[in-house]
Parts: C-alpha cells; structure tokens; sequence
RNA sequence: AGGGGUGUAGCGCAGUCCGGUUAGCGCACUUGGUUUGGGACCAAGGGGUCGUAGGUUCGAAUCCUAUCACCCCUACCA
C-alpha cells in the first residue's frame, strides 16, 4: 500500500500539507489564499474556542461583536498603526454591481462608488476604539473587558493552510483601562493565560517574553509573545498581547473624567490568538502516520473498532463500553462501517490523530479483554473489560501528560546558548532552533543579525537574568534574548 | 513582490516536444462474489466542457496570446 504521507524528512512542508489535507483538517479554496477550514478541522477550534473562552470569562471578560468593515479613515488615525496593516488591506470600493453591457457576466457598476472606501478589517483596534470613544466618560465605565471572537483579513502573498491565510478566524480582546498600571497587568494576565492554555491544552511549551521594538505590534508600547518550537527547528508566534499605552485613546480621542473631575486619556491593551494554533499543533505533535492530537482538543478521543465487522454480540460489548467512557465526560465512537477491513481502519484513524483505538473481537470477548492501542506510541496492550472506562481516562490523562513532556523535551534540547556570533551562525545553520544570546538592545544590532542570518529576535524571556555582552558588539547586555528562524 | 515549476475524473499521474480515430493508467467510487485480528482479491460498471477566456487550423489536451490558481526558493507577515 502506498504511504500516503510523506515523511517529516524528506521535506517538511510536503508533510504538513499532506497531514493537513489526509486528516481532512481543511483544503484549498476557489479563492485566492483562503481555504475551506473542514469540519475536522473546525471541530478541533471548536474546542480551543471553548476552553479559552470558558478562561476569558474567569478572567472577567465578556464578549460582543464589531463590524467587519472600517472606514479607511479610522485606520490612518495611528500612525505606526496604519503603517503596519496598509500593505495588505482588502479595499471595498463598490456597493453595487450591473449586467454587463459588452457581454455576458456582471460588472462593478462604476456609479456605485463609495463616498469612503471601507477597509476589510486586519484588526480592530480603530472602529473599537471610535465606538469606545462613545462608551466612556467616567473612570466609573472603566474597565471595559471586552472580547469578540472574528474573521480578519490580511492579503498575504505567500499562503499556507492555518499558518498564514488571507482570511483567518480568531478572537481579539480589547480592554480600556484608567491607569496605566491596570493597563499592564491586564496585558500580562492574558499573556499567561495563553501560556497556560498552550500548555495544559495544547500540550506545547512556550516561552514566555516581551518583543523587541522591532517586533511590537503596530501601534503598541509592549507586546508580550508566547513562542513555540515545531519539530523543523523553526519558531512560531503562538499568541499575542498588547499594552497600548494611549496610543490609541489618543487617536481617537478617548478621555475619562477622574474622581478629581480632571480628564484622562484612557489606558489600553490588545491580545489575540488565531486559527494558526491549529498549525501549531500539527507541527507540535504529530508524526509519519499522520495527526496527533492531545486528548483535551482531539474531537474524538476514543474510537471502538469491531473485529472483523460489527455484528450482534461485538456491538452489544461496543455499546456498553462506549456508555461508560461516556459516563466520564469521553467522547467516542463505533465504527460501524462493514465496507473496510480492521487494518485499513487502524491506518486511518492514526492519521487523523484519534488518541485512542479499541479494539474488539471474537478472542477479546472470550477473554474478557479488549485490545486498546494508543496513538502517541503506537502501542497496544490487552486490558481488562472490567473498569475499561477508568482505565481509558488514566490514559488520556498519560497521554495530554506524555505529549507536552515529549515536546518539551525537544524544545529543551533546543535551546542552544551561545557566546559569540560565529557559534551562533554555527548553531544556527546546523542544529536550528531556539539561539539563546546576548544582545545590546539596539534594533540595529537585531536588524544586523537578521539580515546576515534570517534569524529574528523571537522575545526577550521573562525568567532569563544575568549580564553579559552582546555577541555582535560586545556592548553590555542585560540578559539573554532568543532568537530563531520563524514561520 | 522577484525567480523557477505545475494545472488532464475525488486523489496521484501519462499523453503536450512533433496537432489527427471514441483522451488513457493506478488508487478511490458503484454492483456482485470470495475474504476479514495491521492498509484484501476477482469480475463487471459509473465518472472528463484536458484550469479559464480568446486566437491559429479542415481539425487543438497538444501551437499562440491573455488570465487565474497552486507548489518550491527568496522578500514581508499572526
């Protein structure tokens, strides 16, 4: 039988393509840079959505929704803001189109043209901010905790399913603040509940720092960043918060009166992660044979395969195991299906990432046993039917437990520190991965690295400390910084 | 955005250079049968505006022009 995907070794983009096609996590569109998420692969947001949904609420957080379009003008209010996002702005121009006069089809009908043009958002700070603007006149309206779960727009040129589409599904918090403290500490608590949530759900490690200057988010004063490594070597962004100072209040002129009847420009902060967390666990987990899930945002965490076919007595012992697993909050199915046989199922259901196979058949039931493979190891045992249930959740907890200590392991072993820049361009080009340096600070000196290496500053660490010199021109440095190639 | 490549059935491809019966092959799909504890086998079927739009020609998957999409390498980005 001819091996469907192709291995991690041979070429690593193929690999994710074929993971992300065979798994039916999602495919190409009939438009240009947008796919079509499946529902394989949406159920797998689903279950993000709700779990750092279910965190934004204990965090004090409510959500609403804001419109997809923004005024051009709303946009070149901040300027550094404007300047990040113009280059790829999807423009609406029209409201109307006609029949064609020259031909079949329909055309833009030139006299609908927009007084304005509309902005499909890439972000939406501005019309957030313009209706803000209307919300508060009191340091008594303060906080606003807001979230909305969206759609965004960024026209990128070079696209790749979850990684980098034109259009992408996330959530963006925006909170407005009437100190500058407050504003901070909010900024820095969604940082960690991202951390917490790539770690205990997705089972990936992260580390947690601040941005340089030069990464900021447009428009902000600090951006605090959650960086995962994938199995290529290569850093990913996984998440994102935003201290925005008053950039944006003083945009669009967003002013509170304080308890001394003085006004105040109002304090902000922006966070978000994306669709892209769905790339980051396929390149997180899985592996030859396919998709690997941890059990928390698997779908489907247990599937019951009858051996050979399903029939009376198999499925009686199917239904009754899956009842139970069920009683415990798992989700599970019975494959029914007569058409294929066990070894063709097995196959398939490693490739799309199911945790955990049981199998059932004549010999099982004889023994009072069922055959339980799990997908991160590729192993098998005989179990006892008898608290099977308990048995399966003690796994899935192993399991959640075994991946992010797996990819910890392996983001560990690539943290390389080191002390001159030679080593670094060494390291850097033979074994990938996290560079652990000292850095003077400047952008120029991170511009100089990334132009002679490609590699970018990914953060600054929150628990690095100890002084040193920078590798590049022996300037002081107050700690190490990471740096790596970066999808 | 620059360079290179590819578009032919759901998927993977041959055919294109050198135009010429009814456009093929493998997998998948349908039906019947035999099988069934790690990707089964036999037989008979169904499925195509050859990416799209023009053009050249008696005749175009094949030649020409335009256009769109995707992939790889660079540049930019969640």
């Amino acid at each position: 039988m001819a091996k469907e995907i192709t291995n991690r070794s041979e070429n690593y983009s193929q690999w994710y393509n074929d993971i992300v096609r065979k798994a039916q996590l999602a495919e190409h569109s009939a438009v240009r840079g947008c796919m079509v998420i499946k529902p394989t692969g949406f159920a797998i947001w689903e279950k993000m959505q709700s779990q750092l949904d279910k965190m934004f609420k204990e965090t004090g957080h409510i959500n609403a929704y804001f419109p997809l379009f923004i005024p051009k003008s709303f946009l070149s209010k901040e300027a550094e803001h404007v300047e990040g996002f113009a280059k790829e702005c999807a423009v609406v121009t029209h409201h109307r189109l006609m029949n064609n006069p020259d031909g079949p089809g329909v055309v833009v009908d030139p006299s609908a043209k927009l007084e304005e043009e509309l902005i499909v958002r890439p972000t939406s700070e501005t019309i957030i901010w313009n209706t803000y603007k209307d919300w508060i006149k009191s340091y008594r309206d303060l906080p606003i905790l807001i979230n909305q779960w969206a759609n965004v727009v960024r026209w990128e040129m070079r696209t790749r399913p979850f990684l980098r589409t034109a259009e992408f599904l996330w959530q963006e918090g925006h909170t407005a603040h009437s100190t500058k403290a407050e504003a901070i500490e909010e900024a820095q608590k969604m940082h960690e509940v991202y951390a917490r949530f790539a770690e205990d759900y997705m089972a990936m490690p992260v580390i947690k720092g601040a941005k340089s200057a030069n990464e900021r988010f447009a428009g902000a004063l600090e951006t605090y960043t959650i960086e995962a490594l994938m199995q290529d070597g290569k850093a990913l962004q996984a998440g994102t918060s935003h201290f925005l100072g008053q950039n944006f209040a003083k945009a669009f002129d967003v002013k509170y009166l304080d308890n001394n009847n003085k006004e105040q420009f109002v304090w902000a902060t922006s966070w978000g992660v994306s669709t892209r967390l769905i790339g980051a666990l396929v390149m997180t987990h899985s592996d030859d044979e396919g998709l690997v899930l941890p059990p928390k945002l698997a779908p489907l965490q247990v599937v019951i395969v009858p051996i050979p076919k399903p029939n009376g007595e198999i499925m009686e012992h199917a239904e009754r195991i899956a009842a139970q697993l069920k009683e415990k909050g798992i989700s599970v199915k019975i494959d029914t299906d007569k058409k294929n046989r066990p070894g063709f199922k097995f196959a398939e259901y490693e490739m799309k990432g199911v945790p955990v196979r049981l199998g059932i058949g004549k010999r099982d039931i004889e023994n009072n046993q069922i055959e339980v493979a799990r997908r991160d190891t590729k192993t098998k045992e005989n179990v006892s039917m008898d608290g099977i249930a308990e048995h399966v959740a003690n796994l899935l907890d192993d399991m959640q437990r075994g991946l992010f200590e797996k990819a910890l392991a392996h983001r560990n072993e690539h943290i390389t520190p080191v002390d001159n820049y030679d080593q670094f361009k060494e390291v850097l080009e033979n074994k990938g991965g996290f560079i652990s340096a000292h850095w003077d600070g400047t952008t120029e000196t991170e511009l100089k690295i990334k132009d002679d290496t490609k590699a970018t500053l990914r953060c600054i660490p929150d628990d690095e400390e100890g002084e040193g010199t920078c590798i590049v021109t022996g300037k002081p440095s107050k700690q190490r910084v990471i740096f790596a190639k970066a999808y």
